[in-house]
DNA sequence: ACGTGTGCTACTGTTTATGTAGCAACCAAT
DNA sequence: ATTGGTTGCTACATAAACAGTAGCACACGT
């Protein structure tokens, strides 16, 4: 696992940003705290929110995520945001109006390809 | 490559943010929209600045940046972000000083491991 | 004892990334 | 006009990451 302090892969900075971009750069990592946003969900609910990915590669960045603090896991409850994680993800919303805006940019050239 | 309107890997929504979250969370994507915030950069300045990263993988990426509007390529002064993907740079930038405190929150437990 | 749901792993195959080398085009200076 | 440097980019072989299916061990209630 890559995290600050820590050389990060490629570059070999350590800056937090570099480590942050590399853990985000990662296949479903963001779309995994995404999923979290609006609550706890149990390992099949988030799986199947993340469309059905292979629990393979969930849990290995389920694991990934609570290493680096971002997740938790409640007896009961589910896989759950830590607080600092949640900020992050409040970070990343605007990205949302960002990303229609950018599907309205590129126009009608991908509706009937 | 995936872009809004059409299927994203993994789950079949075509939401923009999920088409957006797809294409960020390929490796070295959001690192060389990173290293492209101050200013155009040629293919081996940006090679270097993204820690050496492969030519292939470079190219590749920036192959699907270019095709989803977020990169251009102008002769003789390199690879430029578009107006649209500098407002995105801009949207990420938050996360520097978060992944500040991320780094202070995780302490020194990874400092000597 | 049974069914259900939990987190999670084994296994196999495919996709993606890495690392090295080098090409063709251009341009400037010798 | 040929050398040397730079550009963007590709071929190839290897390694790592991911995907898809199946299923285990544990806990829970009935």
């Amino acid at each position: 696992m890559t995290l600050p302090h820590r050389p990060v892969r490629g570059s070999q900075t350590g800056r937090p940003i570099m480590a942050l971009l590399d853990l985000l750069g990662r296949r479903w990592a963001m779309r995994i705290l995404w999923e979290l946003r609006q609550g706890p969900l149990v390992f099949r609910s988030l799986q199947e929110a993340c469309g059905n990915v292979s629990p393979t590669i969930l849990n290995t960045r389920l694991k990934e995520l609570r290493q680096a603090a971002l997740v938790t896991l409640e007896q009961g409850k589910g896989y759950r945001l830590t607080p600092l994680a949640a900020e992050l993800v409040e970070l990343v919303h605007p990205l949302n109006d960002w990303a229609q805006r950018w599907t309205d940019a590129l126009g009608g050239d991908y509706e009937n390809p």
